[in-house]
DNA sequence: CTTGTTATTGACTATTTAGTCGGTTGTACA
DNA sequence: TGTACAACCGACTAAATAGTCAATAACAAG
């Protein structure tokens, strides 16, 4: 059984946090230990190197966003009711853990990042299997699945900054609706 | 008459090239002028700052770019061709110049960009006119015509990542016709 | 030729920062 | 109670790096 210490969870909380507002090189990893009231070394015991932190964080985001994400999407739905179920949890997400979207955004755009990484999670694969599926019912463009993956991925990205940008806005709904009209009919046939 | 020195002109393409490979954290400036053949100092005789050399470099990029694309849009063709003109000349111009593509990626996504860097392009100002234009005709669809400049943006970014992996493959056109067709999808009422 | 300005050099520094290390405290368990 | 092992501390270091500076060269104009 993995049981993870106080500290250990102080720790990849303020990091996330300051690399959201701060960025990865505008972070010092003792500020890091110091903020998150513990000692510099201890910091070093749990990740042998800043980047093994910084790619930690990542992958753990990305779990959790995706067992939420995914774990909304049924079978039998239609693929239009799986894509927006999968957009609109995105959505959600995202403007509701600013530090997750803005952790991501610096992550999926820095060196660390690498195919292998996009493609490790299992995830990826399945929603490259929910692409191919739209595919095969000749519902969705017939593009490399990979790439209608990421293409919905830019645009919840997109979406994100745009609800954002409007969230005095009381009248979400609307926007959402074009929103998603936008990203389904980049992916429709 | 501003004539610019080679040792000027040397360090802008060395500190492109370095940027784009190694990115701005993993590129110090004494290699910057070592690679450049031109001494330490003259750095920051041009550029005050690491940080000003990097804005710098990038609204030349960018102007480069929308020098290039804008000017090949013409009064009088429609909305879809416009559009077209604009997404192809930047997917070529991009796969053409990859050092471009690539920092103006890192940049984008770092703290340096701010809503105020992208809108004091005057290019901008033309992208959302022709958005614009495009909405009041009735073909584009009712969004905020910013939204609409940076959804575009997105949707090259994917294209060209998608072009260059399938580089190898010859029937070029064909792929781009089906790319444009996201484009089309996502942008039109 | 003189004088002021701009280009250029490269050694130097002040600071920052990732990562180390020797030692201490806690704890599980036999 | 003893022992092994993990958690934990914080002072320390070695390296890296942005930016400085005092001096020299090139050059343009009067």
């Amino acid at each position: 059984m993995k049981t993870i210490t106080k500290k250990k969870q102080a720790l990849i909380l303020t990091a996330k946090s300051l690399f959201a507002k701060k960025g990865f090189y505008g972070t010092p990893t003792a500020q890091i230990a110091r903020d998150a009231g513990v000692s510099n070394g201890i910091l070093f015991h749990y990740f042998p190197t800043k980047e093994e932190l910084i790619k930690t964080l990542y992958i753990d985001i990305k779990d959790d966003i995706f067992k939420y994400t995914l774990s909304q999407v049924y079978r039998g739905a239609t693929i239009k009711e799986s894509l927006y179920t999968l957009w609109l949890a995105s959505l959600e997400w995202y403007t509701e853990n600013p530090e997750d979207f803005q952790f991501m955004l610096q992550f999926e755009n820095s060196p660390y990042y690498s195919e292998e990484i996009e493609r490790s999670h299992r995830y990826v694969q399945m929603a490259i299997s929910i692409m191919e599926d739209g595919m095969n019912q000749g519902q969705l463009k017939a593009l490399d699945p990979l790439f209608l993956v990421r293409l919905l991925s830019a645009l919840v990205e997109r979406s994100v900054f745009e609800v954002n940008r409007n969230s005095t806005d009381s009248s979400n709904s609307t926007l959402q609706n074009q929103l998603f009209d936008v990203v389904w009919g980049a992916l429709a046939k």
